[in-house]
DNA sequence: GGTAAATGTTGAAACGTTTTAGCAACGATC
DNA sequence: GATCGTTGCTAAAACGTTTCAACATTTACC
């Protein structure tokens, strides 16, 4: 009798389903399920029958199939399509949110189409660098479409060595073959451009580990700007994380090092934002004394103290432009363009001062 | 022919299935399945069949049915159960980050349970007002279990009314019957205590529009607790939304109307750092001329100038203590409490300045 | 005591997939 | 010309649920 027991697989949970529900309680599955919706009454059954059912579901904690429901379920239930937001643990989560909005509000946008995209939204996470151990992620067992972002160089070469059968939109990663949504890569060049316009010449940029692709691209071309610019080379200033109070530390560091520096770069906006207590602290003034500007990814940055300059672009266009790219490959429509490039804005604060 | 055309129902667009695929390619559908899940070369399908049903694929812009395939899946696919954050359109949004991140956890930490729970984790918005619109609520059709967040007074009214067949948590509500977990409604107290220890005595609250059951407490146990010190009733002061922008309005208005004030309680971090802005810019220093109490709610409110002090709880714990409950329900161990206080914590920096 | 209505329950179909056993046709081999 | 192997495909089962027609039993009515 203990048959399936022989493998050498661990005790694999047998769930619960209406059958046990109904060999428990001793009647046919249809009366469990009237029982369950609460339909008994207009079925009819059997007061202590109900009882029975209900004893043996809250004995055996049922928990209801959700894919069988829907699967059943009418044509609403069948036309929803399943969009999954996928990222890394590790990455600042808030980024996610103006995926859930952007994906939302794009399917708002397409009320009119027949083939309205009727969709739930599923957030799956990976840790950095094993995209691959998703469940789902290479079946396309899970869902129809997926935003992925936040991936590591090793996640990405496993995408670029395997090909995801569902469409897929990157957010600032670039694979070969893959549709996705960067920023100008030359944010750095425009970061450069102003503090230079205003007469700082000691620059520097302050990034956090580990680097992603985007903030790398963003020190790259900052850097090279300024090498361009025949000024000499900006200074890194390196934090050990990715939050504020690395930002503090790596900065209060640098400036108690006495190396000059009057104009600043920082790569996100909570790196200026951990930048301003240190400059600060060290009695100094911005943009008095340093300049900086930030990229513009905290909604809360023209609050900063002084509001804080940004060179960027908003995560909210940035996660727009993507629901609208995968919304418009899955929605049969004309296959739009394969890779596109925000362009990145100023937005002029006091953290800069006047220009000119 | 034109049978089912004769209702008024507008033309539901009908989803292409593997079915609809097979007949247009003049093959069974086990071969279009095989074709689908590219495993037509172990199948040994002829390479010209093949083409003619990636073409037919094409043309009818086949996306599969999500809830067949996992109903179809391993027991893996079939073990995992859906838990949905359901939470307002209209709420700021960084909140659920916490539910995200305190679900995952949660789950890591019951490794080592047999029913151990995989999940999907789904996220479910609503019209504030609207709950009830949501499709699924009232079947489960959709969900295991739920987290339900920023509803309004209307949809806990439809809450009481109705019963969810499925284990509910509520976060900052409390209506009759569900489990719910709650900030400590207290709390107004702890800031008024605060701010009358370092001898303020012209107090004042500053809330948005509109006010949350949250939100709300906070502002009347606050008023309550000046009332029951005998000091002169504190000032509110209220914006029009529940951002920055329109607490630095508020405060501006209200400071150049010359009323006195020499400490204030803002009923979240978004409105302490809009006052900020506007308490400096009318030339006052904080705390020497008006202290400023927060909540806690941004993770980066020690980085406000100067950091801020804050009485409250934090989002994460309150997910933490919401994700732990659900979980308890669904793995049907013992019933746990039907309400958690999460008490709030006194978190003291520059804003109010020394203590004592 | 016969028919009609009410009550309580079951069995089967259907939702869209994937997988597997097996069938039919054809060549090659003895 | 029987046997075997290969190729190319189909039909059917199964996943867990809900619904619905239909059946069996009891009660009500004349």
């Amino acid at each position: 009798m203990a048959k399936r027991a022989s493998n050498d697989t661990p005790p694999v949970p047998v769930r619960v389903t209406v059958r046990s529900i109904a060999r428990r309680a001793g009647v046919s599955i249809g009366a469990v399920s009237s029982v369950l919706n609460n339909h008994h009454e207009k079925r009819r059954i059997a007061a202590d029958t109900v009882r029975r059912i209900r004893a043996a579901v809250a004995e055996l904690g049922y928990l209801p199939n959700i894919n069988a429901r829907r699967l059943r379920g009418g044509s609403e239930a069948q036309n929803t399509i399943m969009i999954a937001i996928i990222t890394s643990f590790q990455a600042p989560l808030p980024v996610i949110n103006h995926f859930i909005l952007a994906l939302r509000e794009a399917a708002a946008e397409e009320a009119d189409n027949p083939r309205r995209p009727l969709f739930s939204l599923v957030i799956e996470m990976f840790n950095a660098g094993k995209l691959h151990e998703l469940p789902g992620l290479l079946t396309g067992e899970h869902f129809n479409a997926a935003i992925l972002t936040n991936t590591t160089a090793e996640d990405d070469r496993f995408l670029r060595d395997h090909v995801l059968p569902y469409p897929v939109v990157l957010v600032n990663r670039t694979v070969q073959d893959y549709p996705s949504v960067i920023e100008d890569p030359e944010s750095g060049h425009k970061a450069a451009a102003i503090l230079m316009q205003i007469e700082r010449r000691k620059l520097g940029v302050l990034y956090g580990q580990p680097l992603t692709q985007t903030t790398q691209r963003r020190v790259e071309s900052f850097l090279q700007a300024v090498r361009a610019a025949g000024l000499p080379p900006a200074g890194e200033i390196v934090a050990s994380g990715l939050n504020e109070e690395a930002a503090r530390a790596a900065m209060a560091q640098f400036l108690a090092r006495g190396i000059p520096l009057d104009g600043l770069y920082a790569v996100t906006d909570g790196l200026a934002l951990g930048a301003f207590q240190a400059i600060k602290r060290a009695g100094k003034t911005i943009p008095g004394d340093i300049a900086v500007v930030g990229i513009g990814d905290y909604e809360i940055s023209p609050f900063f103290d002084p509001p804080l300059s940004s060179v960027g672009v908003s995560h909210s266009e940035l996660a727009h432009a993507a629901a609208r790219m995968l919304l418009r490959r899955i929605g049969v429509a004309k296959r739009g363009l394969l890779r596109l490039t925000v362009p990145v804005v100023e937005r002029l604060r006091e953290s800069t001062g006047p220009i000119g």
